[in-house]
DNA sequence: CGTAGGCATGGAG
DNA sequence: ACTCCATGCCTAC
């Protein structure tokens, strides 16, 4: 590892025999410490591995943010809140991590700061963020005793906290200092201490040894001390700040309340995709979304799994506190099990929840427990747990009356917090309705307008509901014992949740495919791919403007595009990329209608017609995803979304509808009128008419190619003549039945998987062939994801990019075209015959 | 037989 | 390989 030089100022030990194993890194090896101090010299000490495994990680209470300490973490835990102090992990002897000077008084803020690295200064790596707040790992060098709030101080708690907060911040800081002053802690620890043992549960227990009682007692009188400093300064954060004097060679007790058998550090890497992670989510109103919360205490922050983390939101946290006039403190929530919520009444409590909060047992028969809810009431559950697996389970029984009470159920979240001091514990619920209620969910609006649980939770809620023992369950699984995994699955609490926030997740990328645009400086690259020519761009593409792609029954294409001063609409060339911000005054196509003042180019009424009929796309869309029932291809999407945009010049009253359609339906399907009047012409250049073109030219021109290829090799096999006529035959089946589908416009992915087992109706061009029913990847992300956004895209490049020669497609084939459509190529769109769907008709 | 309690099992991480 | 935990399953009442 070569010699190298501490980090720590004090140490600044340089050898290089003396650095010893430390952690072990995600990236393999391991992290390097130094051997006379601890201190990692590298930057490994931000490893993911590292700063998740272990707890170096605690929230500034300056700024709120999640910082790193620069300790040699696998050797230290914390169990202070400020930045004074950590607990050797092995031998509990408390030690500072910053051996400089003594911390007090104004020099711990400048420590703080001078440990601070500004974002800019950040190393790249996993650490940028955690997830729920940002990172900012800290270094040990000392910056010198320079002026605590001298300009250099000011712009890294500017990077830090943001200019607006930059003066409140310091407020606070001045406020808190002088405050710590007048406190008198070993006062307030002896209160503290009356307090803990009069409290329900946190009396130790009579057998417990003496020494843990002594232990249970400092740490409480710790932690209560640490919140009742923390508690007036108004953090939005649910930290505990300790301010007092670091007292070094304290005994620090194990965790007051950790009882049984001690538990592994499971708090596992960290949600990256939560919906305030990232700076810019950051800078935004984080109070106004749903984050996690790190628990109330070091302890629980290093041992509870983020999914577990209170995401009380910081207004929800001042109304709870004001109703229950009293310092709550988010502790931890639940997701409701089917379990949970059923009429057994058992709660079971997450084991690092339980013993991080509750207090200890022994017993396996627990000891009831007195929790209030958030309307004052108060209920006696038993808390308890079972041996399992050389472990425990711990839950809460009998609480039956107050689930219902709160009216929540499976799915639905219930909390629990903590009345400081005193430690009441207190029980809340929130229901599952909302977006970011659930760590793993994306602040995700649906495109039908709809909360995930009305749309994704719909058809599986009855099942997660509480069934009343197996009796259902059992039906259910002799109804259909095949099926017996995949209910399981379906009850699964964690598997719906993943299940509901990948189909949020493909919907919201559906769209965000369709916003993408390259890069205003990118020059593509022209790739061929089977012969078609794709643009490739270096610089990843930016968000443009969400536009309605529309045709006129001309088969002219033109886009919609709203402006973002008037809100009006305005018609642009289909070819017209927009950016995110755009305007009237950016309309530079047309001289008449680039201004704000110019009329709406798009009636009330016509705009009415398309977003209903938009909404009906989106809401069959998102159907299709969830049943996958529904089988609309990405081709008649496109088609419809095409057509949609007839209102210029095509009411959607003077259609014909299919009578399966609902009244008010202008897709694609009901507006073809029986007769076959309004027909694509031969000639019809629209999305749909081109990329079905397209399509079969690069189908026929592949098959030819195939073709000679298979001769070829016949004529050099000819000892094995039957095999090979076997799989060319195969082959050519395959495509014909590729070139049915595609004809029948519902196949848009040409086929090229040779495993695929045609069936006798797929012979005969009646089945969807985009459903594979050997492969349902193939269903889910072939009807509904890939064909779609495929599209989606195609619908928004420039099609002649694609289209050398419209016309040129061989009478043969154009006669096929038509000989498909005529006859039994009709897309199965449930219960709506193939001619009225297909828009090639004629 | 129905229900509740307690433990076992197995999927997920 | 291990822990956690949702829930299945067995048993006693």
């Amino acid at each position: 590892m070569g010699s190298k030089n501490c980090m720590n100022e004090a140490c600044r030990t340089t050898t290089s025999s003396e650095w010893k194993k430390g952690w072990s890194l995600k990236s393999g090896g391991f992290a390097t410490l130094c051997y006379n101090c601890g201190l990692s010299y590298d930057n490994s000490v931000f490893c993911e591995t590292f700063h998740f495994k272990e707890s170096g990680w605690r929230e500034c209470r300056l700024c709120g943010k999640i910082i790193h300490c620069g300790c040699a973490a696998s050797r230290y835990q914390y169990e202070y809140m400020d930045f004074g102090g950590i607990s050797c992990l092995s031998c509990a002897k408390h030690l500072e991590i910053q051996p400089v000077q003594p911390v007090q008084d104004d020099s711990m803020v400048l420590m703080r700061e001078s440990f601070m690295q500004t974002p800019g200064d950040l190393p790249s790596g996993p650490f940028m963020t955690n997830g729920v707040k940002d990172v900012y790992p800290l270094v040990t060098e000392n910056k010198g005793n320079d002026d605590k709030f001298s300009n250099e101080r000011l712009l890294h708690l500017t990077k830090a906290v943001g200019a607006n907060d930059v003066i409140s911040k310091l407020e606070q800081l001045r406020r808190e200092e002088s405050m710590l002053k007048t406190v008198d802690a070993q006062k307030c620890m002896s209160n503290l201490r009356q307090q803990s043992s009069s409290s329900s549960f946190l009396k130790p227990d009579i057998g417990r040894p003496k020494q843990e009682v002594k232990d249970t007692f400092e740490s409480l009188a710790q932690q209560s001390l640490n919140f009742a400093l923390a508690t007036p300064l108004g953090s939005s954060s649910s930290v505990l700040p300790f301010r007092g004097e670091i007292i070094e060679g304290v005994e620090q007790s194990k965790s007051s309340f950790q009882h049984g058998k001690s538990t592994k550090q499971t708090l596992s890497k960290p949600v990256k995709h939560s919906p305030a992670a990232g700076p810019e989510t950051n800078k935004g109103n984080i109070t106004q979304k749903r984050f996690a919360r790190t628990p109330a205490d070091v302890r629980g922050r290093t041992q509870l799994l983020p999914r577990y983390w209170p995401k009380i939101t910081d207004q929800e946290l001042q109304q709870l506190s004001g109703d229950l006039k009293s310092s709550i403190v988010p502790l931890f929530e639940k997701i409701l099990s089917a379990s949970d919520a059923g009429r057994i009444g058992r709660l079971v409590l997450p084991k690092a929840c339980a013993e991080a909060y509750f207090p200890p047992i022994n017993q396996s028969e627990g000891i009831p427990i007195r929790i209030q809810d958030i309307k004052g009431k108060h209920w006696t559950f038993q808390f308890r747990f079972w041996p399992n697996n050389n472990s425990r389970m711990y839950v809460l029984e009998g609480v039956t009356p107050c689930i219902q009470n709160m009216q929540v159920q499976a799915g639905d979240i219930v909390t629990f917090s903590r009345i400081d001091p005193g430690g009441q514990l207190v029980i809340g619920c929130r229901k599952a309705t909302n977006n970011g209620d659930v760590l793993d969910s994306h602040a995700t609006i649906l495109p039908n307008g709809n909360s995930p649980r009305e749309t994704s939770y719909s058809g599986v809620t009855d099942t997660l509901l509480p069934t009343g023992g197996r009796t259902s369950d059992d039906s259910m699984q002799q109804s259909n014992p095949m099926s017996e995994k995949k209910l399981r699955n379906i009850k699964n609490k964690r598997l719906l949740m993943h299940n509901d926030d990948a189909l949020e997740l493909r919907i919201t990328w559906e769209e965000a495919q369709e916003l993408l645009r390259p890069s205003p400086s990118a020059k593509p690259t022209i790739v061929l791919v089977e012969d078609l020519e794709f643009e490739e761009f270096d610089e990843p593409p930016i968000f443009g403007k969400r536009t309605i792609f529309t045709s006129r029954l001309s088969g002219e294409q033109e886009q919609l595009a709203q402006c973002d001063i008037c809100s009006k609409w305005r018609r642009l060339p289909v070819h017209a990329l927009l950016s995110a911000k755009w305007t009237c005054s950016d309309n530079i196509w047309d001289s008449n209608r680039c201004s704000c003042s110019a009329a709406d180019d798009v009636s009330p009424r016509d705009l009415e017609a398309l977003f209903t009929c938009n909404n009906e796309f989106k809401r069959r869309k998102i159907s299709d995803n969830v049943s996958k029932e529904g089988e609309p291809s990405g081709l008649d999407a496109l088609a419809t979304i095409a057509v949609l945009g007839d209102i210029g010049e095509s009411s959607t009253g003077a259609t014909t509808r299919h009578p399966r359609h609902r009244p008010g339906c202008s897709c694609i399907v009901c507006i073809q009128p029986p007769s076959g009047k309004g027909k694509h012409e031969p000639t019809c250049k629209c999305n749909v008419c081109s990329t079905v073109k397209r399509r079969f030219k690069t189908l026929m021109m592949r098959k030819k190619k195939r073709q000679s290829e298979r001769e070829a090799e016949l004529a050099h096999e000819k000892d094995k003549p039957a095999l090979a006529k076997i799989c060319f035959e195969k082959e050519e089946e395959e495509d014909d039945i590729a070139g049915n589908a595609l004809l029948n416009m519902n196949h848009h992915q040409e086929n090229e998987d040779g495993n695929r087992m045609p069936t006798e109706e797929a012979k005969k061009g009646r089945l969807d062939l985009n459903c594979d029913p050997y492969r349902e990847e193939d269903v889910i992300a072939e009807d509904n994801g890939m064909s779609l956004t495929t599209l989606m895209n195609v619908a928004t490049l420039p099609f002649d990019m694609f289209l050398e020669k419209p016309n040129d497609l061989p009478s043969l084939e154009a006669s096929m075209i038509e000989d498909n459509v005529a006859g039994e190529g009709a897309m199965l769109l449930p219960g709506v015959s193939g001619q009225e769907n297909n828009p090639e008709d004629g």
